[in-house]
DNA sequence: CTGAAAGCGCTAACAG
DNA sequence: CTGTTAGCGCTTTCAG
């Protein structure tokens, strides 16, 4: 009745043996490529393991040594910029012996994800939603390596890797005021949220931008705008800036889906040519001719890479927490140009 | 030295029992709300729990029993496509023990995606790669659950759930047709591997236009082009193909990212005006304005509930496959249209 | 309703 | 170089 009597047991390391003639351990040692094994003995087993069609548990190997899994954590998969942070972290782990999984998080925290991938045995996790407590992170440390992805905190157990949100958000005003704007609307996801956590790349961006139209002195106005998360909602909100005159002459938007909503409320109000727009992460939509987003690169694949790679060294043994910050540089593209003169 | 010196043991199923004075078998059940459980006992096994901030170990799990964990194997998360599927199969799971793990495909195949989640002992598996044996499918599927994504093959040991290809191709060429388009180009990822496998979607999609095609007789031009695979691709190839005159009056592509490359490609050439372009999958961004791109709904998030919610009922014992149709719809937009007049 | 005992498949020490 | 032994943490009979 139940589906076991329905399902094939698979061969286990115990049916190599016996087939092979010879101990559990040799087998062991020859998939583990372990030294010690004469080269008739790695033939006779290997020929058995193929005939068997033999393929170790990795659940039962997780309960003494390493489960080789590598676990990913990712708020949605939505986004655009996490495409770029995988395709990294593979590349990181091409030619090696682990394997990368992907746990989506269920709500916006992640907790769920992280845990689920922790009890699953996996030898080290990147954690990418910005919004985990880092106590509880420091915790987790303790227990699995751990490389958070996009927070600038500075922790005694696990290591980050960050984009220099400063230095990108500096570039995007540099440009933007150079280019004689003075009226500039922020779109972030939650100006309250930002405002509460230090450590969060866009709470960094929206300190940053407020800084740098402050320093640009008397005259500039700088407009912070709450948009929520999704595209939708940033398009919701732009509609209805776009519905008051005076409208600002640049939009900078603190990631590309809050610019590509942002993009399609300029777009239906025609005023896509009077209103500059400038996004953060270069995702691969902004370079399409039809989207021509002017957007920081924050060279994901890079991230993605340096990640595993600290991973990995922890798994060997390091103990020290490391930092990397990535340099990311702004394109500009066509969403962007001088104010129109009578502004 | 090495790292396990520095990384604190988590507590066992053994530290629990001890704590909360009772047998480990007792707290077996606990954790799993198993019968046979006085409400004292639950209450001081609760509280040991919480106090040792014990987690089970998946790993130890699903040597006897399950793991909870139903994979995923996907071949890239650039397609938005997926994204849908992710979020239906999110969906189905919420609420279940169970949680869901991602394996991106290294290469085209996914082989190794798959093995490696069968390796992991999931619980079932979904397959998206649409390019993987059927026998070597079918001889999975006699180890675990298998729920084939996309794929148009019948199956003894495996369910299949797969939009109506030739339907939404038909809707795509009845509307174009309709519209008074005569020269109208498919773009395919690859020709010849589609003409090798049936049951392939986008080989589907390829033999159902030409049918159309035929089917609308004389005067009628049908043409075939491979794109490659990605947007860069298809990019490439339009631009080649607007080199020459006569340009076509109408492009059907085969999914949205080569729509995408595509729709560059007349943007390029000031041709988005006067070559219809229709897309399939109906992804996010073919409803920017910016973009505003014909294309036909699979209706994803249903395809990935439908599998996972296939995949728990393998689980829970059923053995005959099944097959599930979801039907597609066109959502025409602003990349469409009848042909300019002088063609 | 509770606990004792026997493994699940594998690896790590060690003895030969 | 090879085999034996003792678990890893959990579930699952099966007695009490």
């Amino acid at each position: 009745m139940s589906q076991a009597s329905s399902r094939r047991r698979s061969a286990t390391i115990q049916d190599v043996a016996r087939a092979a003639g010879v101990s559990r351990a040799a087998v062991s040692k020859v998939i583990r490529d372990a030294a010690g094994v004469s080269p008739a003995m790695r033939a006779k087993v290997n020929a058995a393991i193929e005939e068997l069609n033999y393929r170790p548990s990795v659940a039962a190997r997780s309960l003494r040594g390493a489960s080789y899994t590598l676990g990913l954590e990712v708020p949605h998969l939505g986004n655009r910029f996490l495409t770029q942070i995988v395709d990294g972290a593979m590349q990181a782990l091409a030619g090696t012996r682990y394997q990368l999984v992907i746990a989506p998080a269920d709500g916006r925290q992640g907790y769920g994800a992280i845990e689920a991938l922790a009890d699953r045995q996996v030898d080290g996790i990147v954690v990418i939603s910005p919004r985990v407590d880092a106590a509880w992170l420091e915790r987790l440390a303790g227990t699995v390596p751990v490389v958070m992805l996009g927070r600038h905190d500075r922790s005694a157990h696990y290591d980050t890797v960050v984009g220099d949100d400063v230095a990108g958000t500096r570039q995007v005003t540099d440009y933007l005021l150079g280019l004689g704007h003075r009226h500039i609307v922020h779109l972030t996801e939650d100006a309250a949220v930002n405002a509460s956590q230090a450590g969060n790349p866009h709470a960094l961006r929206l300190r940053a931008f407020q800084d740098a139209m402050e320093a640009a002195g008397r005259g500039h106005r700088a407009q912070i705008l709450g948009t929520g998360q999704t595209e939708a909602s940033a398009r919701a909100t732009v509609t209805a800036l776009l519905g008051e005159r005076p409208w600002p002459t640049a939009l900078f938007a603190s990631h590309d889906q809050l610019a590509l909503g942002a993009l399609a409320a300029l777009v239906e109000h025609d005023a896509a040519r009077s209103v500059s727009l400038v996004g953060y992460d270069n995702t691969d939509l902004a370079a399409h001719p039809a989207i021509s987003l002017t957007s920081v690169d924050q060279r994901g694949a890079e991230m993605g890479q340096r990640a595993v790679a600290m991973l990995l060294e922890r798994i060997g043994g390091r103990t020290e927490p490391q930092h990397h910050v990535v340099t990311p540089a702004l394109v500009v593209r066509g969403s962007s140009g001088p104010p129109p003169l009578e502004a």
